[in-house]
DNA sequence: GTCCAGGAGAGGC
DNA sequence: GCCTCTCATGGA
């Protein structure tokens, strides 16, 4: 039994195919099946909202989609003479950045590093369905993200069987810090934005980068900014008329231009390249 | 076969 | 501080 969830100018599909989860299934009927949590759901997309299976998943598909939070008003803060976002948020408006599990995102990114989305899709659900939990829900199977216990004491050969390359031993590492307790994640919550970086820094495989996808995705700060290959591109070819700008550069006009829903901008901006710049990955 | 990917760390200068 | 090299792997 389905629950309808009202959300105007929502895009299901676009919102879980977008580079900041990379598990969701798209079933052969086009709803979405994968875990949320621990949970597993079933999304489907509807006119002016969503319908969830099971029917009590609504509240954790709220929460999960971010469908609490009044869009319109990110929408409202991006600057208005900047054609080029503005044409990223006319592509998709119904993007949505998305709160992760602390964990499940830091593990996700922590083997993202030099891989396509498509790749690190792949080795996600492998690493889900060869070490978490399995869920079912009619005929629908999805497994939950490995906890780090389960992660840590799979060993760092397993992960590179998995696929993960020389990212192993960054993800096995962290697992064993949140297994023993030594570090925990949930101490990130109460940090300022750059205490959080710092915090998160402080993980082997985790730069910059990293940092700011799971400040972004995980911890729900929308003004982190993460740059990767992409943004890089979409600056360079379209805000800085073809010059290679220095990093330092770059994080300045960012924090200053975008403002407090950067990140939210970033998502926009980085979706709209992925996906309409078309295949040949050199000019628009 | 070649190029590249939601990077980071170590080493050299 | 900045530059360069290296780290696995598979999709395009």
């Amino acid at each position: 039994m389905a629950s309808f969830l009202s959300a105007p100018n929502f895009e299901l599909a676009a919102t879980l195919d977008s580079g900041q989860v990379f598990h969701w299934q798209e079933e052969p009927d086009g709803a979405f099946s994968g875990c949320v949590g621990d949970r597993l759901l079933i999304l489907r997309q509807a006119a002016d909202g969503v319908l969830v299976e099971p029917a009590d998943g609504v509240e954790s598909a709220i929460s999960y989609l971010r469908l609490d939070q009044d869009h319109q008003a990110v929408l409202d803060s991006f600057p208005k003479e900047d054609a080029v976002l503005a044409a990223a948020v006319a592509y998709c408006p119904g993007l949505r950045i998305i709160r992760q599990p602390y964990w499940e995102c830091l593990a996700t990114f922590l083997t993202s590093s030099l891989k396509q989305v498509a790749h690190i899709r792949q080795i996600s659900l492998r690493v889900r369905r060869e070490l978490g939990e399995p869920r079912e829900l009619g005929a629908i199977q999805s497994s939950a993200f490995p906890t780090p216990s389960a992660v840590a004491e799979a060993g760092e050969s397993r992960l590179r069987e998995l696929g993960l390359g020389y990212r192993a031993g960054f993800v096995h590492r962290a697992a064993l810090l949140l297994a023993s307790g030594a570090m925990r994640l949930e101490d990130g919550e109460q940090l300022d934005d750059s205490e959080l970086l710092e915090f998160l820094l402080q993980f082997d495989g985790v730069g910059e980068k990293i940092a700011n996808c799971v400040r972004l995705f995980g911890y729900g700060r929308l003004g982190a900014f993460p740059v990767d290959v992409w943004i890089e591109r979409i600056f360079r070819e379209r805000y800085f008329e073809g010059r290679e700008v220095p990093r330092k550069e770059l994080a300045a006009f960012l924090v200053h231009h975008f403002g407090r829903y950067g990140g939210y901008a970033q998502q926009y901006l980085f979706h709209h390249a992925r996906t309409s710049w078309g295949k040949s990955r050199s000019r628009p």
